[in-house]
DNA sequence: AAAATAAAAGATAAAAAACTCTTTTATTAA
DNA sequence: TTAATAAAAGAGTTTTTTATCTTTTATTTT
């Protein structure tokens, strides 16, 4: 098991590919954005009718249809992507499951993991999805299996 | 969902919850340690059998059996529970699921993550299951629920 | 207006994770 | 040496996650 799930998983790499491919105003398939993350085709249409439903990534049907992002949506942060699928149980939660942790009834792990959660939000807030763009078209980094 | 799967949780709080309660010789049986930490009776058991299969937490079988642990496995780090249980995924794998990621072929995600995975480790190696007994025995920390 | 296209929505299937119950084995105590 | 105890092992079930397929709706092009 990694960070995040699965699912997250193909959303996050979705995003990138949507930025990417759609800078300049075109819309790409989910057919392409599948083959281009490599992630399964119907399960990524599932991922993506809910990042459309809430409007982290855009869409219109029919011919020349498709999905992209705009300058509002690309400025996003990346959390907003990953509450959207595994909720913020990763930054929120007690890492040992316990809903009775706190500060003032920490678990053993509390305060060492303070550190972690807050550490993965930083990164997850101070990010926006269009960062990943450079490096991207640069070709430096990949979003396939 | 945390970063540690529910199996995993309850392995963490069990191997606490032993260790708390063992340090004087005693032993515990499944049914104090399921109580101990609220977790299901049954579910626990089959997460025990594979710690004390894998020689993380100690076990007899009997009246006055139950689980133990002794100075050797008091010294473990945390680190070997959950690679017992989750793997190391969380640690090792690419943040965004990609086999293929690497240093010289990396995810859009993976210098930021590996600034948090070596966080984590660092966290789960260098600490010993042991180095939370004291917080417990003071009641500072708790287990359950 | 009809045909074609592509996402949305709905329904189902497969796999994995979480959880439960029963039987067996080892150990102890009467 | 029998009965009792407690973990180990085996065999399920349930729930959640992951994945697939079909039908509907919106949009565009002919």
């Amino acid at each position: 098991m990694g960070i995040f799930s699965k699912t997250c998983e193909y959303a996050i790499r979705s995003v990138f590919f949507i930025a990417h491919r759609t800078e300049n105003g075109n819309k790409v398939s989910i057919k392409e954005i599948a083959s281009g993350i490599s992630s399964p085709e119907y399960f990524l249409a599932k991922i993506l009718q809910e990042l459309s439903k809430r409007g982290i990534v855009k869409s219109t049907k029919g011919p020349n249809g498709g999905f992209f992002m705009d300058d509002e949506t690309l400025q996003r942060p990346l959390v907003d992507v990953v509450e959207a699928i595994d909720g913020n149980g990763l930054f929120s939660g007690c890492g040992l499951g316990l809903v009775s942790c706190s500060e003032s009834k920490p678990c053993p792990l509390h305060h060492e993991f303070k550190v972690i959660r807050e550490e993965i939000y930083k990164m997850l807030s101070q990010t926006t999805i269009k960062d990943f763009n450079e490096d991207l078209n640069l070709g430096i980094t990949n979003l396939k299996k």
